[in-house]
RNA sequence: GCCGGCAUGUCGGAAUGGCAGACGAGGCAGACUCAAAAUCUGUUGGCGGCAACGUCGUGUGGGUUCAAGUCCCACUGCCGGCACCA
């Protein structure tokens, strides 16, 4: 082996700590480079394999940007709040504090061993005081413009973490920390109306460069859609039922109205209602169905008539009876529904099950056998009937019902406020204070931070109590209005709150008097590419931008959206192609990957292995390859030749250069260390290599695997750090072959490969393809009735 | 049900509509070795053939084209996300 590994890594790795040679600069004039990857969790079980390659790609893009001469951002922190730390705490009985220092420890050493560029001097940790008074400071800002409220409503609740989740927090009815069913719950906690940035929100994905699944996901996750709210009329009572409906144009085909169990209307006009009992009992009945319970059972409607209220269409006057029913939700449009059964499947389900009336208003389906959902012309709807486009019918039904003043057009969001609190100690403490006689009262911003007090027990309430509600030190204070007694606010932010704005404070960590200095913003941001995990495209991805859209509009940032660019990795699985997990035993160990292979091997590999994107299962036997490779690259010192290099080298050179350079940009990592793989056999074939060829070889490596291109660089005599030299410059002259070998097809199949001049005229080379023993066997007697011939490509006889 | 993606040797994967299988792994054969590992050399899609070469071949069926892994239509199978969203 020509290097000892271990020990280049451990040197060169302290050798670019000592210089900083990877410290950001600010105000440089350099052009600036912002490369982010999303920061850990620092968990106890250390780093992951697939952290490393999430690092990785930003890491290579980092390094050759410094190389291009950009004055690179290249930060790294951690995002230390969260559950795991405190349920850790409560097991063990260590302070998540000491937990999470421990934790915080060990993965930057981790992250050091890997050589990744990071700017060690701007690290951050969400959970330190400094920190988290910006993040209070942001809240503050956001409950002063009324986007932080308090709200007594349904929330999802997990019974065994004991807090309230967020819709995002709980996708698929599952707490995403635990797995456990989600139930709901009534209970006032704290919102973000971040449904109010629904459309910057939307809107901004114009703007910015992401993948197109990515931006897909996330307008589905906002989930607008457009409609009319229509208010139907309640024999009876003095009041207007308002129903929220996409195909307004239907209205003549309503024959009942479904609404919510939890419709406030029931309990408000109970005394009319005829049968409360029965209507209570179902209520019970859906509360304790599990959301898994509720989607198996979508075809089987069930619901309650409500006797003694019936409603009346506001188009035709007709009254019609009204149900409750599971499959209309309280969370979305108005918790009330038209039905039209012969259009729409739940209401047709419902309809058989329940006996109402089917009343056809678009022709084309057979409505006895199940709803039609298609396109037709309007019938028995009136002034609407022959009009055959849905766009058309709908935009004169609007114009109709604004005209009677029944109704307008209206717009629905899947998304919903952001349920923004958890009943846990190990959070940013939400900075309000409870005040008999002002209400909700903002701790003053020169009181931030609002530490988290020393508890001794972090076990929450089994109601789901915050832990910090037993601290009567704590929970007593004064109102910061009036000065009388008050009573703070108990719960702390959820995990998301501290990673929806860390990006900026990389930008200028250690500032006292505000989250990062205007200037730097102005310089820094936006984030030029940011790579992370899909999974967290509809949750922290939709936060930060929402945030950083809220900082936008109050003058903090001058940028709407955060991040210019993303990208995101495919999952590494387990060699035996599952995903990798402690129970299947199938985790590839980083550090174990450092120890045997060294670190140019882990990040070599983890970017070779496959397309980047893409899910692909780890293999021991391919990293042996890696390293065979830079093992190779390595032995080329003893293969120097005096220069200056052969046309031949220089050629593969250039190509080598400019495909690297290029592939870099698109992700394409795995091709680009397969051209150098490439032009290593090369030059192994040719025998020997000069030393400025060798030098720009190693700069294109340097990205991948930098201790062993900076030992070599050493060797070799380069100045300073490789590092940092200048990337090399792709010479097209240098990369022209004199000659091609191209394919000669006859009918569209390959018969033999000519070689031509390259660029040389069309007569030339039909000539010398005319003239292949093997073409002109292909050929036999028939005739060429077609001659085709793309440049440097291909030929093709059509024959006959 | 809706949205998005994928399908290529033994495996991971390459291929601006122009020589399918680059590169790596694995396999096979050989060199070195007492031996193994490591290293090095050659070889490696199927079928036929001593060979030259022929022939088939990118999930399935059709289409466009001089030419299709690539574009279009229909389907099948996997993966991810959302889901009684009115």
């Amino acid at each position: 082996m020509k290097h000892n590994f271990k020990r280049i890594e451990s040197k060169w790795q302290a050798k670019w700590e000592e210089e900083k040679i990877f410290r950001a600069v600010d105000g440089s004039d350099k052009p600036k480079f912002y490369g982010l990857v999303e920061f850990p969790y620092p968990s106890g079980a250390g780093m992951h394999v697939g952290h490393i390659k999430a690092y990785s790609s930003i890491e290579v893009v980092s390094r050759k940007r410094r190389m291009e001469g950009y004055n690179v951002l290249f930060p790294i922190g951690f995002d230390a709040f969260g559950l795991p730390a405190e349920n850790y705490a409560i097991k063990t009985g260590n302070h998540p504090r000491v937990i999470t220092d421990k934790n915080i420890e060990r993965f930057s050493e981790q992250m050091r061993s890997v050589g990744f560029s990071f700017d060690w001097e701007r690290v951050i940790d969400t959970t330190q005081e400094d920190y988290y008074k910006w993040t209070q400071w942001i809240f503050l800002k956001m409950f002063e413009k009324g986007l932080a409220f308090r709200d007594k409503a349904w929330v999802n609740y997990c019974p065994s973490c004991k807090v309230v989740l967020s819709n995002e927090d709980s996708q698929g009815g599952k707490c995403d920390i635990c797995h456990s069913d989600v139930v709901q719950k009534s209970k006032d906690v704290w919102y973000l109306r971040i449904t109010q940035y629904a459309d910057k929100l939307l809107e901004g994905l114009d703007l910015v460069d992401y993948p197109e699944n990515i931006k897909q996901q996330q307008m589905n996750w906002i989930g607008k859609s457009t409609g009319a709210l229509v208010d139907f009329g309640v024999e009876g009572i003095d009041e207007k039922l308002q129903v929220y409906t996409t195909r307004p144009d239907t209205l003549f085909g309503v024959t009942f109205m479904v609404i919510a169990p939890e419709h406030p209307m029931i309990d408000k006009y109970a005394d009319k209602i005829r049968n409360m009992d029965a209507i209570k009992a179902y209520r019970q009945e859906c509360n304790k169905k599990t959301e898994f319970e509720r989607t198996q059972l979508v075809k089987d409607k069930t619901g309650v008539k409500l006797e003694g209220l019936m409603g009346i269409n506001p188009i035709n006057g007709k009254q019609i009876p009204i149900f409750i029913a599971d499959y209309v939700m309280m969370g979305y449009g108005t918790g009330a529904i038209m039905a039209v059964p012969a259009h729409d499947q739940r209401d047709y389900d419902f309809a058989k099950a329940f006996g109402a009336d089917i009343i056809e208003v678009i022709k084309g389906g057979n409505i006895d056998e199940e709803a039609y959902t298609g396109d037709g012309e309007m019938v028995n709807s009136g002034f609407l009937n022959g009009f055959t486009n849905k766009k058309d019918s709908i935009k004169r039904m609007i114009e109709e019902i604004e005209k009677m003043g029944v109704g307008k057009a209206g717009v629905q969001y899947k998304m919903k406020d952001w349920a923004f609190t958890r009943q846990r100690y190990w959070g940013e403490p939400i900075p309000i204070v409870h005040c008999e006689y002002c209400g909700d009262v903002a701790v003053p911003y020169e009181e931030l931070p609002l530490r988290l007090p020393q508890v001794e027990n972090f076990v929450p309430g089994s109601e789901g109590e915050s832990p910090l509600a037993k601290i009567d030190s704590y929970v007593n204070c004064k109102c910061p209005k009036c000065g009388r007694d008050a009573k703070r606010e108990t719960d702390t932010m959820p995990q998301w709150a501290g990673s929806s704005w860390y990006f900026l404070r990389y930008i200028d960590p250690k500032n006292d008097d505000f989250l990062a200095a205007e200037e730097k913003l102005n310089y820094w941001m936006p984030v030029d590419w940011y790579n992370g995990g899909m999974e967290h495209v509809t949750r922290h991805m939709i936060y930060s931008r929402f945030w950083h859209h809220f900082l936008y509009d109050i003058g903090v940032v001058n940028t709407p959206e955060p991040y210019a660019k993303r990208s995101a990795q495919g999952l590494i699985l387990g060699p035996d192609g599952d995903k990798m997990s402690k129970s299947k035993g199938n985790v590839i160990d980083p550090l174990d990957i450092v120890n045997e292979f060294g670190a140019d091997t882990l990040r070599t590999y983890v970017l070779f292995m496959g397309d980047y994107g893409a899910a692909t299962p780890w293999n021991d036997s391919s990293v042996r390859g890696c390293k065979r490779f830079l093992e190779r690259v390595a032995a080329l010192t003893e293969k120097l030749s005096d220069g200056p290099a052969s046309a031949e080298l220089e050629n593969k050179l250039h190509k080598t250069i400019k495909k690297v350079t290029s592939d870099i940009e698109d992700m394409k990592f795995n091709t680009a260390i397969a051209s150098m793989m490439t032009l290593l056999n090369d030059i192994y074939a040719m025998g020997s290599i000069d030393k400025e060829s060798l030098k720009i070889f190693i700069k294109l490596l340097c990205p991948f695997a930098p201790h062993v291109c900076e030992e070599m660089w050493e060797e070799l005599g380069g100045e300073g750090f490789i590092s940092l030299a200048a990337w090399p410059q792709f010479d097209p002259a240098k990369a022209v072959d004199a000659t091609k070998e191209i394919g000669v097809q006859v009918n569209g199949k390959l018969k033999s490969t000519i070689v031509i001049p390259t660029d040389a005229d069309k007569d030339q080379v039909l000539a010398i393809a005319k003239a292949n023993d093997l073409v002109i066997r292909a050929i036999g007697e028939k005739n060429i009735v077609k001659e085709i011939y793309v440049p440097n490509k291909i030929v093709n006889f059509v024959v006959k």
